[in-house]
This record gives C-alpha cells, structure tokens and sequence, in this order.
DNA sequence: TCGGCTCACACTTTTGAATTGC
DNA sequence: AGCAATTCAAAAGTGTGAGCCG
C-alpha cells in the first residue's frame, strides 16, 4: 500500500480496440440512443497499468458534451444547427468490479460493455442520459481508495481519448458508420449480407407486406421476409468476414483479451504534444497547465440544477473534476419529483462540511452496471456503510452546498489530477486544476 | 412538409441455470 | 460431495423501415 504522496506519477491508460474507434472516428462516430438504453459500439474498453496492486480503486466512466452545439445531417455532413439543448441529468456508470484491487483492474482490460445510453431524461435505469444530435466525449475515472478498508475514496485521475468523441443519434445518419458497425458488431450480423444493410433493398424483400400494416404482416407465415432471411443467415454462417466478438468467445479466448496500444501518462502530458492530435474543439490549450491539483475527495452524486455550460470553451475550463462539468448539471434536478434515475445517493446524515465551488451545487448521478455486483449496486442503494460504494446522502441537501472543493479532512497531501490521454504520438496527458469530485462522502 | 423519434420485427449473441461427467 | 465441462433455453442486443409527432 503506497501513501497518497505520489501515487498517480505512473498510471497509465490505453484504449483498447483503438483501430477500431479510430476507424469510426475517421467517418464520424454516431451512437445510437434509445428511450430503453442503447450499448455503445466500439464499446468503451481501457487498459490501466500503473495501478498500486494492493489498493483498491474505482473506475467510473461518464459522458460530457464535445462542445456546447446542436448537430444535424445536411447534405450527407453533419453541420451545426445551433446551441446545445439544456443538459439531461447526467449519470457516471461505475465499473461494476469497482472498488477493487489494482492487481484487478491491470490483470485484463476494463470493458464496460454494460454501458447504455438513453435519450430519455426520466430513465431509472441507470443509464447514461443524452440528446441526440449532440457530440459527446466519454471520460474514464480512476478513483484511489486510500486505505484497504474503504475509509474514504480520495484521489482521482480522468482520462479521455479524441477518438471516442461521438454524435449521439436516435437513428443512423450516415450509412458509412452503419456499414462500419454492422461489419464490426456480431449482433447485427443479421444485416450483413448485401441487400439486407441496404434499405431499398430490403424494402423490395418484404414487398408482399408493403401497406400501412407491412410491419405487422411480417410475421406472417406466408411472407416471404422471415423465410429469406433464414437462408441468408445459414450462408453468412460460412462466410462472415468479420466475426470480431462471435469468433473471439467460441473460440474460447477471454473477452478481455487485450490488445497492445499506447500509454498515457502524466509524464508524457508534460510535453504537452498537442499538435499531434486531432484538433478538438475542446482542447484549448490547457494542457499546459501541469500543476498537481487539490485534493479530490470522494465521488458523489450530485445533482445540479445549473444549466451545462453552453460553449465548448467553457465546459473545458471545468473539465476533469468539478461535478458541474464531470458529471455534468442537469437542468433540474432529478428525484426531487420520484422520477429519478437509479443514482448513487450520499448516506443522510453523513454529509461532510465541505463546499462546493461557486458554480456547482448540485448533486451527482452515479449509474451502476446491473451487473451483480453486491459491493457496488447493493451498498449503493442501501442504507450507509463504511463502504467506499455508500455514498448515500438525501439529495435535496446537496443544494446546499456552496463553496470549496477542499474538503478539510483531506489535506493538502493528497493530490488529484484530472488526465486527458491523447492517442497520438507519444500521448498527452492533461493536468486540470479541478479536483474530479469536490466531496467528500463522509 | 420535414426531420427526428418510437416501435415491432427477425435475427444473432450472450448469459446463466441445469445437466452431465469425472 | 465437489468441481469442471457441456447443453440449452431465455434474455439481451442489433439495424431497419413505417408510422407518429411536433
């Protein structure tokens, strides 16, 4: 167990399936969100080394705006169709293997396959609340747990990789990415073959159930549709290129396998090689700023009922830690009228004396994956414990917050870094001044 | 009229309980 | 009795296109 002194100088960060994103990211990344949850593909997958393997942390991924605009397809391009809409409530999903062990986290890849988006602002799911039509950038979390037994979670890094930035959509707009993700995603495997990923072309193989009662009459046994789409699916069995997960799980290789990619760590962000990336809207420049960062209490939820920032700029000055910009603000803040979504709570009575910054009262939306894991959905909703993952706190005293983000228990000795991991070259790791959770949870 | 959203659909993959074998 | 491997059904997840809605 190492002290909190420097236990950040090493960690290092990889995007897994980094080909892949990259391919997306080329022709412009649109996820599909639904009112039910939608997962992401390329899914969210990240090596972490570095770790101390005796200490217990929690990796935690959230989704804030690439910029503060409203997209649309025009023209077969995505142009700007004005500001941003009002943020959801926004939701960071906690690894459901979360807290564990360093050795655990850098003993395969951190895959949150679990991870599903929404476009529905009343979800009590869990999942990760967005507006269509608007660009996204996942962020990763890791959070240090300071001692084995789950006092207090303190230090925090985030990381973040350009290609993962994304266009959230409720239908597909450009049919490169459709093309793309139905090459690469077993579970459209169905829509491979041509003519079946082509809508005139399938439109014409249900032509018998053309009618405003088509959909229904699909089903029906004399239709054609289901009949053909059996056959093609016994020839694509012998001849699917692809098989990027299918092959992978029958051939009994571990999902986690990993793939080598590149690293990211503070160390490297010092040379703040920022030409090297993709210019993001969002990269301003604050690279730069290389100075160890206040102490980072612990993760909470925090709702917020002030607006997201509506300009890129703005959202970056925040970016890494305060929970106006982690997690994002909701414009209102949700559960106050019971239609919450599935949230990590502060335990009452448990609330610290700590401050918010000036900007962010508000309370954090923590998703957990519906994976069973006990530790981190079960304590969750539960009543408080001494558990890292029972930050249970009545959500309507988090407005009351105000003021710092040093929680005074912390100390100066701990230090928090917000990173952001760039692909290219070398990599850059970026330093925010923010600590990534302004509370403390007890 | 138009663009965005919802839904049911047919299909594949994943998951996990039940069963079997050692 | 305990464990690992296998089987199988159910659940989950996928893109599509028609229809709905503002």
């Amino acid at each position: 167990m190492g002290t909190p002194a420097e236990p950040w100088g090493h960690i290092r960060v990889t995007l897994d399936d980094q080909v892949l994103w990259q391919k997306f990211h080329q022709i412009g990344t649109e996820m599909i969100i639904t009112k039910a949850g939608r997962r992401m593909f390329p899914q969210c997958k990240i090596s972490v080394l570095g770790l101390m393997p005796f200490s217990r942390y929690m990796i935690m991924v959230d989704l804030v705006p690439a910029d503060g605009m409203r997209y649309k397809w025009y023209k077969h391009q995505w142009g700007v169709a004005g500001k941003s809409e009002p943020q959801p409530p926004c939701v960071t999903y906690i690894h459901p293997d979360s807290p564990a062990l360093g050795s655990h986290w850098m003993k395969q890849a951190v895959h949150f396959r679990k991870l599903k988006l929404t476009n529905n602002t009343l979800d009590q799911s869990g999942h990760i609340i967005l507006h269509s039509m608007h660009r996204y950038q996942p962020r990763f979390h890791i959070i240090q747990e300071e001692n084995p037994f789950g006092v207090r979670w303190s230090i925090s890094q985030t990381f973040t990789f350009p290609e993962t930035v994304f266009m959230a959509v409720t239908a597909y707009q450009n049919e490169k990415i459709t093309k793309l993700k139905i090459d690469h995603n077993p579970f459209a495997k169905g829509f491979r073959e041509v003519g079946l990923n082509n809508k005139r072309q399938r439109v014409t193989r249900n032509q018998p159930c053309q009618g405003p009662d088509a959909k229904r009459t699909r089903t029906d046994p004399g239709s054609p549709g289901p009949q053909q789409s059996h056959d093609h699916n016994q020839d694509q069995a012998g001849t699917d290129a692809g098989k990027p997960f299918g092959e992978e799980s029958k051939a009994g290789i571990p999902r986690e396998k990993e793939s080598p990619g590149r690293w990211y760590s503070p160390e490297v962000k010092q040379e703040c090689p920022g030409s090297e990336v993709t210019p993001d809207p969002r990269d301003d420049g604050s690279c730069a700023s290389g100075q160890p960062l206040p102490s980072t209490p612990l993760p909470l939820l925090l709702y917020s009922n002030e607006p997201w920032p509506s300009s890129g700029a703005e959202f970056r000055g925040r970016a890494g830690c305060d929970p106006g910009s982690l997690l994002g603000s909701s414009p209102r803040r949700p559960g106050l009228d019971g239609k919450a979504g599935p949230v990590l709570e502060t335990a009452a009575g448990s609330l610290p004396t700590c401050r918010l910054s000036q900007d962010l009262a508000g309370v954090f939306n923590v998703a957990v994956s519906s994976a069973p894991k006990v530790g981190a959905v079960g304590c969750i909703y539960s009543h408080p414990a001494p558990s890292p993952a029972s930050w249970n706190v009545p959500r309507q005293q988090f407005n009351e917050f105000t003021g710092a983000a040093h929680p005074p228990h912390l100390g100066a000795e701990v230090s928090s870094q917000a990173v952001h991991s760039y692909p290219a070259g070398a990599g850059v790791v970026e330093w925010s001044p923010y600590p990534l959770f302004p509370y403390p949870c007890w």
